[in-house]
DNA sequence: CGCGGTTATGCAAAGGTTTGCAGCCGAAGA
DNA sequence: TCTTCGGCTGCAAACCTTTGCATAACCGCG
């Protein structure tokens, strides 16, 4: 039923090539000729079928996202940012998600990786050296983690923790709780990083407490443990640890910021709904998403078409551009000054 | 670079149509063959090439899914499951997100119908006529709502509306508010229905307040025209609708549930987080996810393969299932008795 | 009038797989 | 011994498009 090539060149009397070309290479074929094979394509409701294509350029339009979970409000707004970016470029996006799961996660990349053309790897929890080797068989962009020798975005969490941290001792907090992320994250390890230097600058105690699972009920989980460390203000490794601690702390009859400060990372749209409003570190998500997918197209325009033959996988990266986006520290309404000793927390 | 059919059945000796068949139909090979066949594969990486089979099958392997909203915590359980069930039977998933936009919505489903074998139509704002318009154009499953001689999933929200009404009722409410959800919504529609029909039958008075976008904001601008209606309950289109709405009214000092009773719809992961927890009418996404996936794959795997052939296309859809999936009401805590009238609700 | 140079088009190979048909071989039946 | 049949495999066409190369028409210039 679908009109072919053939169809076309047919109804306007012309071969095949300039139908192809009138397509693919515009500039190639007389003005003339050329309105004459849309209209007849428009006509038939030609479209190009795209897996021929693929099979004789190599080039599926497809690529693929991956996250660790859809669920988590952190992502969507990177998808979409992603895939609006992909269809700007005639691209398609495959999301799929592992659920926190590294060997969901290696699966995936594999089954994706021969039929997109790249991948895009989102706070991957795999391994530095798995994340190589496959992007041995695929282009791959990391988003949220430093890989040597493959191109990168990331958003500044350490900068971000730093900027926290400097907030809560300004509030005069020296005693400091880190909710870890889980494991395996880049995200989580420069988060700690940041903290603890910036902790340790400003004169502060800084206990750490993970790894965790990055959800409200991990947060929740950790409510006990926060209020018997005895610390003041809690940095989480993200809005929703941050949430289900707030929520597991009002449970225990603490109260933020009055008793507690929490600060978030990632200004989730929910974050904003919660009351107190999470004062939290802004990550630029969309911004991620898009210049990812720029990033990786780029990564493949790049590279000799038919490179099927061998050499140029692994060699020719040298455009390894690895980008740094800013985070900003989002101030509302669940950090507050240090609580005076001695002086009751919990009454009227 | 990557191994083909070729290679492998050189490498195994055997011709290509051996290998072919190892893998589409291993029946037809001797099994001491096959071992050989696989072995080699595998040593060599093959992965047969996808598009160079939807070449000649007509079939991608590819489904594609269009949702109002992914960042709508409602639709990620969904695609979830979706993508878990097509992954399953060796098939992948597009998600698309059109913004609630009804014309992205149209461009999206026609950019993506002609390159997977099926489109699932997830909450379509689309108009009736638009999504049959498609259907000739690409098999078509739809997710909330009905259409005629389409293959549909739908959740019961009729019934979650009644159930919620009639707890309502029973918990003294005499004048309910229901706020609607977006235009062209078949979900909203049918609440609006359904809880009509049984607040008259319970001699109550149902105020409808809508259409409106389905989010937090969505509920939060209507906390004012709630308390000005007088309603002592509200029966929200969604929990996130809800959830803002509880928001408004907390701002504008009514209590849930003492002053005002909410209930959702959905029940998302975040309706047992917020304070209040959410009475919430759950509806059974994953399993929608699913049944939508296999309905869709039992469709085209009845069309017959070559089906390019004139005819088939919009005539034999005799096995237009359509599914009504159970909903139940949650009770949590923003629900209660109806206020006592002329006592002061505002204070101590 | 012929020549170099564009420009527009046609030709045909190639890309990797599936699949109907035909052929081979050995075994069972006559 | 000769068919017949079934199981297994090989052959080659077909799927639709892109693209390097060849061809043809045309222009302007000498």
């Amino acid at each position: 039923m679908p009109a072919t090539i053939r169809d076309v060149a047919r109804a306007s009397g012309v071969h095949i090539s300039t139908v192809s070309r009138t397509f693919s290479a515009p500039h190639l074929v007389n003005p003339e000729t050329r309105v004459r094979v849309l209209a007849c394509a428009e006509d038939l409701g030609y479209r190009p079928n795209r897996a021929a294509r693929a099979l004789i350029t190599g080039r599926t339009h497809n690529i693929g996202l991956i996250v660790a979970d859809i669920a988590n409000p952190f992502f969507p707004p990177l998808i979409k940012a992603a895939e609006g970016q992909a269809r700007h470029r005639d691209y398609h996006v495959f999301v799929a998600d592992t659920n926190e799961d590294v060997a969901a996660e290696e699966d995936l990349v594999h089954a994706l990786a021969k039929q997109v053309d790249g991948v895009l790897l989102c706070s991957p929890r795999m391994s530095n050296s798995l994340i190589e080797q496959v992007s041995r068989e695929v282009p791959v962009v990391v988003i949220n983690r430093q890989v040597a020798g493959l191109p990168c975005v990331m958003m500044d969490v350490g900068q971000g923790a730093r900027s926290a941290i400097e907030h809560l001792l300004g509030l005069g907090h020296r005693r400091i709780a880190l909710l870890g992320g889980p494991r395996g994250s880049w995200t989580a390890r420069e988060m700690r990083r940041a903290a603890s230097a910036a902790a340790r600058a400003g004169g502060a105690e800084l206990s750490l407490l993970g790894p965790n699972q990055p959800t409200e009920t991990g947060g929740g989980a950790l409510a006990d443990q926060v209020r018997r460390s005895g610390v003041t203000a809690v940095l989480a490794y993200n809005d929703l640890m941050a949430i289900g601690l707030i929520e597991g702390l009002d449970a225990l009859g603490l109260r933020v910021p009055q008793d507690v400060s929490v600060v978030g990372v990632d200004d989730i749209a929910l974050s904003r709904l919660t009351r107190p409003k999470l004062t939290t570190v802004a990550t630029p998500t969309a911004a991620a998403g898009r210049t990812a997918v720029d990033m990786l197209l780029q990564l493949d325009s790049d590279a000799p078409r038919g490179a099927r033959g061998r050499g140029a996988a692994a060699g020719d990266r040298r455009t390894t551009a690895q980008v740094m986006l800013q985070t900003v520290l989002v101030v509302r309404d669940s950090t507050g000054p240090v609580p005076v000793p001695g002086r009751d927390c919990t009454g009227a």
